[in-house]
DNA sequence: TCTCGTTCTGGGAGCGCTCCCAGAAAATGT
DNA sequence: ACATTTTCTGGGAGCGCTCCCAGAACGAGA
């Protein structure tokens, strides 16, 4: 077929070129049996508006960015991510928004992504990973470039910035709380990398929950980790010297790591240490692990922040619009559940 | 900043519009003094173009889809699809293309992506993954559609099609070819699924090297495997009255699950069956298995792909430009390299 | 019947670029 | 010096749509 135009569609409905659109575009206003006539010629011709040329008569391109800057490069690895864009890609779908995908993966990337991101005419809108510290600049930018954006997971600076995030501190809170139940008393940590404010928060989740419990917090039984699974092991390794009898990661693949160490030092779980994570990703699969953890409801996650990038475009930017998420949490085997 | 159009750098930079587009687009016949000045007031402006009225004009928009069927929503349970995506994302980057990502998650969806990926001015060309067969016929709707692209992974019909592929075949008959030279007597497989051409292009190569080597094809060490963890563990479980000595899973994943299946019959690997799988995913990490497998070159697969799509669009669709690229086998301990 | 809303329809202008063409300016040759 | 070629520049037209406005068609009320 050829390429059609609004004006060829026109002609062969003996109509005018702004009926087609109104048709198009639902308006009201176009007599029933015209509009049914220009539909009937739309379908049989499968003709369909260019979208330059709408995006740039209606200043309005139906396609939203997903940016994932620099600090999720191991983006690949931790099946979280994967899992989070096709919640979204759906969410977008179902709104009939197009999503374009960018990976930030070196700084010259970051200037050229940021470039191409900001320009006029391409995208509606913006959702951005909140990764590192380091990532908050790219943040920073797109917050004064002034588009409609929402930030997945609360960043650092949160002036004006619509974010989502799940409740970590209420989450890992509960984890901690379920661990100490159980009875355990050297509750011991792996925490997410203190420039992101997940780790800060689940860490902070779990401090509160050894403090109401009246359980002493010890620097020995926290370390830091990374978010990938040889940190986890590397963690794990450090911790085995103060003795655990349990411990919060706050990632699966940092559980998965530190269970190896366990495992290598020839320990079981739960027996002797008791373990919970975070994320509650498919790995099962892969692990052979049924690793008690905590649900995070990452497809909602992906379409709720859809659903407020798609509410700032159409209504505004402010107020800034914030969700908080809760995340639940799965028993399954490697807290021991059953043996007190 | 306000919205800053051509004309408004025109303006300021003491040229026509015509100009400032001539230095934007690096068309020679501009003066290099006044070239440098345009530059300036575009850099100290921050001015970018307006990215749709640019598509219309030049019919062009810099934009290329990646498409992935229904039959690859497992698709983010595989890290298989995530490393391919990494990869054609930098290269799109790299090349000034932005990816618009497709995921079909339903019948539904697939009817609405279509008609977006294939409305005129938004794309300049798409990258559909071959899946099952049943995808055969979006791929099918896409060449008629007459759009540029390329296939990833060789689709069912081929005449007219683009696409990039790996050398199935030979990889798998090097990786079966290993075994037997190791001398294991009764190697299965672990096939992917009938319907899919990766799956049967590395039951070819296992058929063939056993052939070569003068080894008999024993149906009851051949079972259909669907590229997924559990899909291997029952293939395994089916496999091990068989009594096999070595097993080669057409992915990573399956013989993962293959040998949790081997593991919970008491056996050894590689003393009692020796392993080789397929993709060289980052599951180390995962699994803590040192898995002898064939190393795809995920990445460059994906460049390579986008190379060839953009010299699909601006040198024309035909003749198709097909690839195959030669993936390699990484040894390490699954297949007992040293037993002999 | 005519008038006065109301609903519907067509055409013009314009979104911000690119591309073409004609003419100006500069370079070259005699 | 002038003619001729080559390089550079500006303006017009147009990409295919949306949106606005004016006027046509239709209906209801008197």
């Amino acid at each position: 077929m050829p390429d059609l135009t609004l004006e060829d569609i026109a002609k062969q409905a003996g109509v005018s070129r702004s009926t087609v659109s109104r048709v198009l575009n639902d308006h009201p206003n176009v007599r029933q049996d015209v509009r049914e006539r220009v539909q009937d010629v739309i379908e049989s011709t499968g003709f369909r508006p260019h979208a330059a040329a709408r995006a740039l008569a209606s200043q309005h391109s139906w396609t939203v960015g997903l940016v994932y800057p620099h600090s999720v490069s191991f983006f690949f690895t931790d099946p979280y991510y994967p899992q989070l864009t096709k919640g979204i890609a759906q969410a977008c779908n179902q709104n009939n928004y197009t999503l374009a995908l960018f990976l930030v993966d070196s700084k010259e990337d970051e200037k050229k992504i940021f470039t191409s991101v900001t320009r006029k005419g391409f995208l509606d809108g913006v959702l951005v990973q909140s990764g590192h510290h380091g990532d908050q600049q790219i943040i920073g930018n797109l917050v004064d470039a002034n588009i409609p954006q929402v930030v997945i997971g609360r960043p650092f600076r949160t002036d004006n910035v619509s974010y989502v995030d799940i409740d970590n501190i209420n989450a890992a809170f509960n984890a901690v709380t379920h661990l100490i139940r159980l009875g355990c008393k050297r509750i011991a940590t792996i925490t997410g990398p203190e420039r992101s404010t997940a780790g800060l928060d689940r860490k902070a989740g779990y401090i509160r929950a050894l403090r109401e419990r009246g359980l002493d917090v010890n620097e020995k039984l926290i370390v830091e980790g990374d978010f990938t699974e040889s940190g986890g092991y590397y963690a794990m390794k450090k911790l085995l010297s103060a003795r655990p009898d349990a411990v919060f990661a706050a990632s699966d693949i940092m559980a998965v790591g530190a269970m190896r160490a366990v495992r290598e030092a020839g320990l079981q779980i739960p027996a002797d240490i008791a373990f919970v994570g975070f994320d509650d990703l498919p790995l099962a699969a892969l692990s052979g692990v049924q690793l008690t953890t905590i649900r995070q409801p990452v497809i909602q996650f992906g379409a709720k922040a859809v659903e407020i990038l798609i509410d700032l475009i159409e209504n505004g930017m402010k107020p800034p619009r914030r969700i908080i998420m809760e995340a639940e949490l799965v028993i399954r085997e490697t807290c021991g559940a059953g043996k007190e």
